[in-house]
DNA sequence: CATGAATGAGTGTTCATTCAT
DNA sequence: AATGAATGAACACTCATTCAT
C-alpha cells in the first residue's frame, strides 16, 4: 500500500524555481548596491548563494539572465493590471482609469528604483512582449472596446488605446521617478488621472 | 586697412572637437551595426579612425564616452526645443504646443533608433541634466509662466509643467517608436497634441 | 585496529602550493633567461604551465608575485640559518660563526645569480621581515646572548649583534658575488670568518 | 669690434647638463613620493619641467635614464671618497679608515632613502663600474698599497682590500639604514671603525 | 633644438564559461 | 544535479616612443 504521496509534486521544479528567483534577485541586489558593471556571473552566483555551475544549469548565458529579469518585471506589472481590469470590468471608464493609474504606481512602488535601473542599465532589446507601453495598448484596447458608448464617436479605438496606454505608462512613471520637488505623489496621481480623463472626454 | 585676421580658430580645439565627435559617432555606428557588446574601446578607436591612445586623451574611461554620448543627444534635442521656444515666444499656447511636439519628433526623426539604443543599451545613470523629461519641465515652466492667463486658475504652474513635459516627451517618443500598425505618424502627432490641449484646457 | 587514515592531505592545498611555487619559479626562470622586462603576467602563466586566470587566483596582482618571491627567498635562507643555529647551539662561538658564514654561502650557492637579480631587478620595498640583515640581527642576538661569557665585557649585545649580522651578510654575499679575480671562494670565506672573529675578540 | 664674449662658454652644453640633471632629479622625486611604477617617461618630463621630446634628446630610452641615475650616484660617492683619500694620503691607516667610514656615511646622509630606492627599485645590472663595493676595492687597494708596513705580513693586499672595501661599504650603509632602535648613529660608526681596525690589526 | 599630440604594441587583469569531480 | 577550480579569449587601459610642427 505504499503509494506515492500525491501532493508533494515536482521537488525538482520547485528547487529550479527557487534558484532562478535567487539569481534574478541577486542581479537586482547587486545593481542597486553597486553598479551594472559589478554584475558578473560569478558575483551573481555568490550573492544568490548558489554555485556558478548551477547558474549555468538554468541560464544558457549572461544575457538570458537579464532577459528573464525584464520578463519577470513585465509579468509582475502585467498581473496587477490584469487583476485591476477584471475587478473593474463593469466599472465606469473614469473609475477604471483611476484604478489603472493606481495599479501602475502600486506595481512599481514596492521597488521604485528598480524599474529605472532595469530600463537604463540592463541591456535589452525591448520588443512587443517586453515593452510595457506596447502591452498596455492591448489591455486598454480591450478595456475601451467594451465602453465605446462612453467615448466620443470621433475617437478611433486604436488611436485612443495607443494614447491612453502611453499616458498611463509615462505619467505613472513620472509620478514616481521624475516628480519635481513641489509636487506630491498624491497630486501627481490625480493630475495624471485628470490628463487621461480630459483626453478621453475631449 | 589692416584688420585683425578674423578666422583661424585654434587648430587644437578644432582637432579635439573632431576627435571627440568621431569617437561618439563611432559608438553609434557600432551599436547600430552590431551590438552594445561589440563596443570595445579598441573598436571605437578603429571605427573613429584615431588611435586608442588618442581616445584616452579625451576620455578618462569607457563610461565617460557613454556619458558624453548621452549628453550630446540631450544637448541636440535641447537646442531644437530652445529654438522652438524662442521662435514662438509670442504664439498662442496651442500653437506652441504643436510646435513643441513637432520639434521633439523632428529631433529624433533623423535617427529614430538611436534614442532607443541609447536609452536601453548604453549604461547611464540619468540625472537632472541628462534626463530629458526633467529638462523639459524647466522649459515648459518657462513657456507656461508667460501664458498664465491662458490657463485655468485651478492649475498650479509646477503641476502643469510637470504633466505637460511628460506628455510631450512620452507621446512624441511613442509616436515614433511605439506606434501600433494602424496608426500613422501624422495621426499620432495630432492625437498627441489633442491630449496635451485637452489637459491644458480642462 | 581501525587507525585513522594518516596520509591523504588536502589535495586543494597541495595543488595551491604547487601552483604558487610554479609561478614563483617561472618568474626566476624568465628573469634569468631574459630580463625583468620580459616578466609579464601572461608570460609567467605560460612558463609556469598554468592559465593566467589561475595565477590571479593566488596572487591579487603582479607586485604580490614579486613580494612572494622575495619572501620565499628570505624564508629559505632563514631556514638554513635557523638549522645551523640549532645544530651548533652548544658549539663555541668561533665554530658557530664559521658555520653561519658557511650556511649563508651555501644558501645562495644553489643559485648564485638569483639573489642579485632579486635584489637589483625585482622591485620591492624591503622591510623588517624581508630585509635579511635585519632578520639576521635577531638571530645573532640570540646566538650571542647565550655566549656572553665569550664576549669582551665592553661589548654591548645589541651593537655586537648588529655588526656581526651585517658582517656575515655582506661578506658572504661579497664572497660569492663581488670576489675579485685573484681571490678564491675558500680564501674569501676564511677571510670573512677572520674578520668576524677579529671583531668579536677585539 | 664686436668680439664674442670670452667667458660665456657653451650655453648649449650648460642647457644640456641642466636638462639631464632635471630629468634625474625628477626620477628621484617621483620614486620617493610615489613608487617606481609611477616613474613613466611622460611623468619624468612633466616633473622635470621639460617636454617629453627633450627627454629623448638626451636619453635614448628609459633604461638609460636609470643607468645615468645609478652612475651619478656612484660618481657622487666616488668623489667624496677620492677627496678623503687625497686629504689623508699621509695619515696613519687608522685615521684613514675612520675618515673613509665618515665619508661614506656623509655621502649618503644628504638623502638617506635614495640609495635604498635606487638599489631595490630601479632596475639595473650592476657591473664593475657601478657596483660600489667593487669600486671601493680599487680605492682601498691603492690606499693600503702605500701602507703595507702597517699591515701584518700574513695579509695579502688583494684579500685585505676586498674585505675592507666590503666592510666599509656594508657597515656604513647598515649604520644609516639598518640600525636597530637601541644603537645610535655615533655608536654604529665607531663600532664599524672598530670592526675594520680589528680586522686590519688581526 | 623644443614641443607635445599622436601612436599602437603590449600590459595587467577580468570574467563568462566549462568540465572533472 | 551541484560544485567551483580552472580556463583563456578578450578587454580596458598605459606608456615608451616618434615626428610633424
Amino acid at each position: 500500500m505504499n503509494r506515492a504521496l500525491p501532493k508533494r509534486r515536482q521537488p525538482k521544479q520547485r528547487r529550479a524555481r527557487q534558484t532562478v528567483e535567487a539569481v534574478l534577485d541577486a542581479v537586482i541586489r547587486i545593481v542597486k548596491r553597486e553598479d551594472i558593471s559589478a554584475v558578473t556571473t560569478n558575483r551573481i552566483a555568490e550573492v544568490a548563494g548558489v554555485s556558478i555551475g548551477s547558474v549555468y544549469q538554468y541560464f544558457p548565458d549572461k544575457q538570458s539572465i537579464f532577459n528573464a529579469l525584464h520578463r519577470r518585471h513585465v509579468d509582475q506589472v502585467d498581473r496587477i493590471i490584469q487583476t485591476k481590469l477584471v475587478e473593474h470590468a463593469a466599472a465606469p471608464l473614469d473609475d477604471l482609469m483611476r484604478e489603472m493609474i493606481e495599479g501602475m504606481i502600486e506595481a512599481h512602488r514596492s521597488d521604485p528604483e528598480l524599474y529605472h535601473l532595469l530600463a537604463t542599465n540592463v541591456p535589452h532589446r525591448p520588443d512587443g512582449t517586453t515593452d510595457f507601453a506596447v502591452r498596455l495598448h492591448g489591455v486598454f484596447r480591450l478595456a475601451l472596446a467594451s465602453r465605446t458608448h462612453q467615448l466620443k464617436p470621433a475617437h478611433d479605438l486604436d488611436r485612443v488605446a495607443f494614447v491612453v496606454a502611453n499616458l498611463v505608462d509615462s505619467l505613472s512613471h513620472a509620478a514616481l521617478f521624475r516628480r519635481p520637488p513641489r509636487v506630491s505623489l498624491g497630486e501627481a496621481k490625480s493630475e495624471a488621472l485628470r490628463a487621461v480623463l480630459a483626453y478621453l472626454h475631449d
